[in-house]
Order: C-alpha cells, then structure tokens, then sequence
DNA sequence: GGACCTACATACCGCGCGGTCGGTTTATAG
DNA sequence: CTATAAACCGACCGCGCGGTATGTAGGTCC
C-alpha cells in the first residue's frame, strides 16, 4: 500500500501543477509539457494517471476548484444565524487576501466557465454544478435567514443568491482586466452596500400585532 | 479609387469573420485557417491587410467590438434626462434580443477580456479602455440625473457604473455557463432592482424648506 | 504600351502540441 | 529469491498551427 500512496502524491502533484497552469494560460492553452516540466514528471507519470488532457482538466475541476469553493464559501455559511453579516465578512477576507498576482489571475472557477463553456460540455456540466451548489448554499442561508428574522421576507433567495454570485464573479472579472485593487475595493464596496439593503432593517420590520 | 474600396471590403469582411472565430473560440483559439475558409480568402489577403494574427485581434478590438458597446450601451444613453429608466430599458431591450446561441457565447469583450487580460498587454490595455469609457458614460449619465433631481446624491456616481457594468458582465457569465435564459431573467431582475435602488424617491428626498 | 504598385493566391516551412509505445525501475506478494 | 504488476521514463509520431516567400492578375500613370 506503500505505492499508493506515493502514488496518489504524484497524481496530487500533477493536479497542482495543472492547476497552476490552466489558472495562468486557460485550459486550451495550458501545455502537458510546462506541467511536467513543473514537476519534474514525464508524459509516462501523467498518462499513467490520466487518459488525456481533457480528463486532467476535468478532475482538476471537479477535486480542486470544487474543494476550493466549497471550502472558502460554502463551509463558513453553514450553521450561521445572520447570513448577510457572513456574507459580507467572507467578501471582506476574499478581498484582504488577493494579492496582486491572484486579482491578475481572476477567479479560477470563471476563467474555466468563460472560456470552456461554448466549447467542451463535460466542464460546463462540471461547472454549473458547482455554481448550483454555490448558489444553493447562499440561498438556503439566506432562508435561515429569513426564518430567524434577519434578512427580508419580501426577497426570493434563491434570484438573490444567483445575482450574489454573478455579481462577485463581474466583480472580480473586472479587477482581473483593469488590474486595479481599488476597483476591486470600489466593487465590493457597492456589493456590500447591496448586501445591507437585504437585511431587516427597524423601517422594513412590519409593525408587530 | 476604386480598389481601395474593395480592399476596405474584404479587410472588413476578414475583420468580421475574425471577430465570430474570435467568439466562438477565443483569441488564441481562433484558427486563421478557419477564419480564411469562412471568408473565402487565403493567406496571401489576410497579411496584407494584417501584419500578424496578433495585430487582427486588435482591430477586433479596436473597431468592432468598440463600435458594439458604444453603439448599443453608449449612445442611448446621451441626452437622457433619466438615466436609471434609460438604463433599465437597454437592459431589457438587451435581454429581450439576446437569442439562446448569444447567450452561449457570453460577451465578446468580456470574453476577450478574461481570456487574454493576463497574457497580452496589448489587449488588456484595449479592453480596459473601453471599459473606462462605458463605466464614464453610465457614471456620466448617473451624474446628470443626479443634477436634475432623478438620482440619489448620496451615491458615488463612478462607484456605482462600475458596479454596474460588473454585475452586468457577471450575469453574461452566469447564463452563459448555465445556458439558462431564466437565469439571466432573475439576474437581470435583481439588477434592475438595485438600479431602481438608486432612484430618487418620495421618501428619500429632503424635505422642502 | 511598358513600368509599377496594389491586392490577392499558393506552396511551403518550422514548431510545439497532444498522444503513443516499448522499455525500465520499483515495490509488494508468494 | 522470484514473479508480477504498478509506476514511471523518454524517444518518437502526426497534425495543425502561425508565418513566409514567391508568383500573378489587374488597374493606374506617364
């Protein structure tokens, strides 16, 4: 068993440097040999592990990009009672800790949607479901929300929830090509301030009975 | 006279077929060959008019796609006295015209934009550019509305294009990846929704003295 | 009517790509 | 110690790409 898991740590090792490389030039663009030249493996490593590139970018897709969002995003919305303030604190640490090169970057998740999307349906599936999931996690915490009487009941979470991300996703697309943390800075500013206008406020309360 | 009209013709006519091998594939993507088989034309006429495939993409850019975003998001919005009905109304004509094989294909400039922004200089700066330009024209806008009494004063007009034209180019991005009209409808309600967000109301504005 | 230039056509080149395949090392099982 | 299979190496292939060079049809000017 000791192979395995030697083994396993190459196919991470090959994961990583795929990553990097599809994060810097896109899927299409990436180069099998710039990977392995990062690692120091050969084309044997790889198509030992994998079939083809297609699939490469598929489990690059579906274990780390996955992982990532779920962990940034999704796990710190669990079990919270005031969604918004969650929401907001998370877009608050997302944008501390861009550093330039990552704001140059963009959002690995968008990158993969913008360009892959028209062109191969196995990522598009793959993505979307990841944006469904995102989605759902905002939307369901913004239900708690509404239950628990932090966020307005006169709002459908799951329309919010997609607009959120959208919103995010424009943001940061923005960023990435004007290459500006203050448009950065300027964007979330103006996301926050939209996040605000969900919560119960004393004017929006309805008068009690 | 005569031929430097017909050269201006096919140098058109490759501009265009560049810019739909451009949307359906990327930049870096896009085939020459293909662009040359849609045309017509051979190698021979591209680089004539062309010095490399480089300088094409960039009287995409420059012309085309220029030309696109000022036309349809720019000069509507001149000598408008409201600019958040002006504004909801392109994004519903906008939406109401976009047909199921637009949204698949997402924006051009923001399809450019995160494509190449990280890898060529040279577009980034041409696609930032015209972003300037379109987020000065909505901030412009929001501005005189501002002065004649339609628009909030206690929001900072420049801010908030950006955002704009963020969360527009975000939910481009969503529906492009879902392939899902009703997406785009939600998201595009939630935008409308923060744009009215924006107007002068009864009750936001200061009483008379 | 020859000189000349623009506007294209066509054959060709080198390169890097994704992918293949036989060989070699390494590790575990018997 | 040996057999066997997994893990990895590295030379090689075909292909399509962007780009080049040479050629040529047709209009213009003197």
């Amino acid at each position: 068993m000791e192979t395995t898991r030697k083994s396993n740590q190459t196919r991470e090792l090959l994961l990583r440097a795929a990553f990097d490389e599809i994060h810097r030039n896109g899927f299409q663009a990436a180069s099998l040999s710039k990977i392995l030249a990062d690692t120091g493996l050969t084309k044997g490593a790889l198509y030992h592990h994998f079939p083809n590139k297609t699939a490469l970018g598929y489990a690059v897709v579906d274990e780390l990009v996955t992982n990532e969002i779920t962990q940034r995003w999704l796990a710190p919305l669990e079990n919270q009672d005031d969604p918004i303030t969650a929401l907001r604190t998370l877009l608050q640490e997302a944008g501390e800790s861009l550093r330039p090169a990552d704001i140059m970057l963009g959002c690995p998740l968008n990158n993969l949607a913008q360009e892959m999307s028209p062109v191969d349906e196995g990522f598009r599936k793959r993505i979307n479901h990841i944006y469904n999931v995102w989605r759902g996690g905002i939307a369901q915490a913004l239900m708690r929300g509404q239950a628990n009487g932090t966020v307005r009941t006169d709002i459908h979470p799951g329309e919010i929830a997609a607009f959120l991300v959208a919103a995010m996703e424009g943001c940061m697309g923005m960023a990435k090509n004007a290459r500006d943390p203050e448009l950065l800075f300027n964007c979330g500013k103006s996301l926050i301030g939209y996040l605000e206008s969900l919560r119960v406020t004393q004017s929006s309360r309805p008068s009690p009975r």
